[in-house]
Formats: structure tokens, C-alpha cells, sequence
DNA sequence: AAGATGTAAGTAAGTACTTACTTTTGTCGC
DNA sequence: GCGACAAAAGTAAGTACTTACTTACATCTT
């Protein structure tokens, strides 16, 4: 139980040799750097021991100080990673790639350019579920830097969400003055969605964890498609023409997602009632 | 600095001798579960000590175990209160009170009954924001609990939250059956209104801290109203009736909020804005 | 042999919790 | 009223253990 090393289920760990065999200095510290963000992210900074980080990396204890000066800069030292970098980066293992908002930015600046709504908040909304679903990490890290106060908890928060904010908000403000939006606080807009879906992913990360007894038992596609479509509805200036938007340009946003196994776009798959 | 006794803004606190005087077991008990309270929601439940405790409640660290047989049945007991008790019966120092879930039943049932939609949406939002804002313990330890882990996180989820979504989520299904909601998942639609509400107070409690610097900074009223109203017209059946329907309902619900000295008006405490 | 990688066994300062003891307070016979 | 007295409220100084971090020394690779 002691000593076995972590391998997360997509990401290529440096792979030394498996049983606590000797590692050169880079491995060993981005080795000891991942098993700590895991402990961190279950049990905070100040719940986390440097003992146990030690047993789950299979090293002694002067191991880790021997890479990272005080337990403090090792938790720093992992923000920084987790905040500067995109999720897929991360899992492989690619530190100093674009961060999430760019692997955002990339999935609807065509959508975005056609004017197409529904996609581009449905995109995002679906993004960011499923980052938050095969890295659920990332939101309990980002929960306790903020309640522990830590002093990167500003730099985390500019760069993973305020961009977003930032982003999303300017093209509310654009479609304003096209005129297919109401007159709306864009960030207010914003708000409604980034809250449905992190409030989404944080509930079913902390507290309703059976999928089997979820108050809400969707899929991240239904979600975000419903989140998608009440944003839309609710700020567009003519709500009835959204459906007929839906299916106009919905030939062009499938086309740009996901090709192979195609989405299922069944159109209304509406549960228990 | 060792020794004040804490006097929280709005609740009576028993009130004894100012300097570090005796006070009976009840009392003591109280003041304890109060200041560590305070510094639980701060730190968490394994980033507080019992010394500093006792320092911040003006005792001995002995007094805090007399009282309580371990910090666990302190944080324990903490939880039951903060959990179960409505936040304005908590300040006044009532506990056993109708939960907050009361308070909301009583404040809507009347825009309920009239179909009010946008009232009852709005009146809601409101309430929680307002109780968030001058109560930002309660969301810390709801954050803290769900991160830790903490046996009674289910039991603080299922009576704070869970009803809110099965009060919430009846009235949306009744609506859709007298055919003034288009057919979306209900729980979906308070999970906006609901996810719009604790994501924005979390915001505002943990990273936009500055008001003056805030990415939305609007008043809870405007804002329980945006969300409101991005609901309502996303889920509405006929969403160009929304401006008519408020206008219709809006004497009604006005009368019920502003000047209404009879009604038993939501507490607006004194508080800055 | 040099130098990096590793460890066992510390250290001082916490940690939750206890023990042995003192001070205050209500009350009851007188 | 008053002193004896018991129970309650308080404390100082522990205990046994954990914490972050160090030191002195061993082992591997080139």
C-alpha cells in the first residue's frame, strides 16, 4: 500500500520503473508534484500532510523537500500548474500549452463568427462539464485555494474564469447591438450560465455523487443544451424565433464537433414525468 | 487581544460581563459554538485549532472540552445548528426554528397562488442572496463540509438545498401542466435559477471580493430580478408575454415587497449597500 | 571519484485532549 | 445575615502524538 505509483487513467506518468525504483530529478518532481494535487485537492492544504504525500508518491519525506522547498511552495507550484494550463495539456503531461479559455475560444469562434447562439453557449456549457467531469480536481483545488484564502486564488480565478467572462460577455455585447439580444447586464447573462454549469458540476462533485439518485439525471450534452437554451431564450430579443436559429444552423455546428462517433442529437429526450 | 468577548453585529449574544467574566454552562456553551463557528467557516474544520478557540472565546482551552467531549462533536454540533435553523432564527439566538426552507414557502406561497412567475423566481433569488450577503458563514461551511467530507454534509445538503429544488421544481411542473412553461426538465430550470444565485454569491463571497471592482456589480435586488427574468423567459411558453404578465402581477408583488409595513416582509436589515 | 538520488532518524513546534487543582456561586440550616 | 458546603466554572501544566522540515549518511550512475 505504500508504495505503488500513480497512474492516472489518460495521462502518461513519466512510467519509471514500477516499483519505487530511482527516478532523475524532473520525473521524480513532476511525480511527487501529481500525487500531491490529488491529496490537495481531496483534503485542502492544510488537511494534507507531507507525510502522507510521501507514502503516495513512495518516496521518504526528505524526498519531497529535496524538490520543493517548503510545503507551501509545492501547493503553489501545483496551482500554477493547474491554472495556467488546459486540461488536455495537463493529462499529457504538457506543461506551458494554451489554457482552457483558448481550447474555448478555438471551439466557438466559427460558431461565433456565423452568429450561431445556441452553439456557442452550448459549447461552452458542454466544455466545461465535461472538464470538470474527467477532472474533477481541478474544481475541489479551486474551491479550497478560494476558501483557504491562498494567495494565488486571484491569478487562478483571472485566468480560468474572469477571461471567460470576459470572452462570453463580448459577444453578448455584440449580438446587443446587432439587435438579437435584449437589453441585458452581459455579464448578468454570463452569470446565469457559468453558475448553471459550475453549480452543475460542483453539486454533482460534492454532494449529489450517486448518478443513480441524482436530483438532476442528465447527461453533460442535455445539460448543456438546456442551460444553452434557457440563456437564449431568456436574453433573445425575439424568443420565438430561436428554434427555427436552432435548426438552421445546427447543420453547421455538428459538423464542427466531434466527428466520428456523430452526436446524438435526439432532439427531446425528456425523462421521468 | 487574548481576552474580548465577541459580540457579533445582530445577535444578542448572551451578553455577559464584558471582561472575561463566569458564565453559566448554557451561555458558554453558546458563545464557543459561536466564535467557532466564525473561524470553522474561515478555516475549516482541520485548519482550526482548539487553542485558537479558546483564545478567540477569552477561555482556556479545558472550558471548550468540558463543554464539548471533542472538536469533532463542536463542529458536529455547529453543523446540526447552522443547518437546521433558519438564519434569521440562528441570529436571534433561537434555535429550533423553522429552517430556511420555511421562510421561503411563506415568502412565495401568495405569488404562488396568483401565478405570480417572475415573483415568485425573483423573490426567491433575492431571499438567498440577502442571506448569503449578511450571513457569508453559511455558505463557507457549506463549501468546507461538502470539500472535507464531513458525515453530516448530507444531511446539511438535503435540508438546506435538496427541498429548495423539490419546492421549486413542483411549482415549475405545475406550471407546465396549466401550460405556461414550454416542456423543459424542471430541475434543470432551478438549477439556473439556483446555479445563477450560489455561483454569483460565491463569486462575490471568495474571488470579485472589492465590490467597487466587481465584473457584475449590480445590487441583489437587480440581480435576483436579471435571473429572474432570464428564467422566466427561457422557460416560458409565450415569452413575449412576460413584460405583460409583470406588469399585470406587478402591483400585486410590489405591494408585497416595498411598503407593505404588515406583510411579513423579508427582514431587510440594516446593511450596506 | 563526483554528483545526483535516496533514506533513517532526528528536531522543535504544534495538535487534540487530560489531569490535578483553584475560584466562584447559589443555598440551606442556623 | 452568615458561614459551611457542594456543585459548577475556571485554569496551568501536563500527555501522547503529529507536523513540517533537517541532518548525517548510504547507494546508484557515469
Amino acid at each position: 500500500m505504500t508504495r505503488h505509483v500513480e497512474q492516472d487513467t489518460h495521462a502518461p506518468t513519466p512510467q519509471p520503473a514500477p516499483h519505487g525504483a530511482r527516478m532523475c530529478a524532473g520525473d521524480r518532481r513532476q511525480q511527487i508534484a501529481e500525487v500531491a494535487m490529488r491529496l490537495f485537492s481531496e483534503r485542502g492544504f492544510r488537511g494534507t500532510t507531507t507525510k502522507e504525500i510521501a507514502q503516495a508518491a513512495g518516496v521518504s519525506e526528505a524526498i519531497i523537500f529535496r524538490h520543493f522547498a517548503t510545503k507551501e511552495e509545492l501547493y503553489t507550484a501545483i496551482i500554477d500548474y493547474k491554472g495556467c494550463v488546459g486540461a488536455a495539456a495537463a493529462a499529457a503531461g504538457r506543461p506551458g500549452q494554451p489554457p482552457v479559455i483558448d481550447e474555448i475560444r478555438g471551439l466557438v469562434s466559427d460558431a461565433m463568427e456565423a452568429s450561431d447562439d445556441l452553439a456557442v453557449f452550448q459549447r461552452v456549457a458542454q466544455h466545461m462539464l465535461d472538464h470538470h467531469e474527467e477532472d474533477p480536481e481541478f474544481l475541489r483545488l479551486l474551491m479550497y485555494i478560494a476558501l483557504e484564502n491562498h494567495s494565488l486564488g486571484s491569478v487562478f480565478w483571472d485566468k480560468n474564469v474572469r477571461v471567460l467572462y470576459e470572452f462570453l460577455g463580448g459577444y453578448i455585447r455584440r449580438r446587443q447591438r446587432e439587435g438579437a439580444f435584449r437589453d441585458v447586464d452581459p455579464y448578468a447573462a454570463v452569470r446565469v450560465l457559468v453558475g448553471s454549469v459550475i453549480h452543475h458540476s460542483l453539486v454533482n462533485l460534492l454532494w449529489d455523487k450517486d448518478p443513480a439518485r441524482r436530483i438532476l439525471r442528465v447527461s453533460n450534452e442535455e445539460a448543456a443544451r438546456q442551460f444553452a437554451e434557457v440563456l437564449l431564450r431568456g436574453i433573445a430579443a425575439d424568443p420565438g424565433a430561436v428554434g427555427q436559429k436552432r435548426a438552421e444552423a445546427s447543420k453547421r455546428s455538428n459538423r464542427n464537433r466531434e466527428g466520428g462517433a456523430d452526436v446524438k442529437n435526439h432532439r427531446d429526450k425528456n425523462k421521468k414525468r
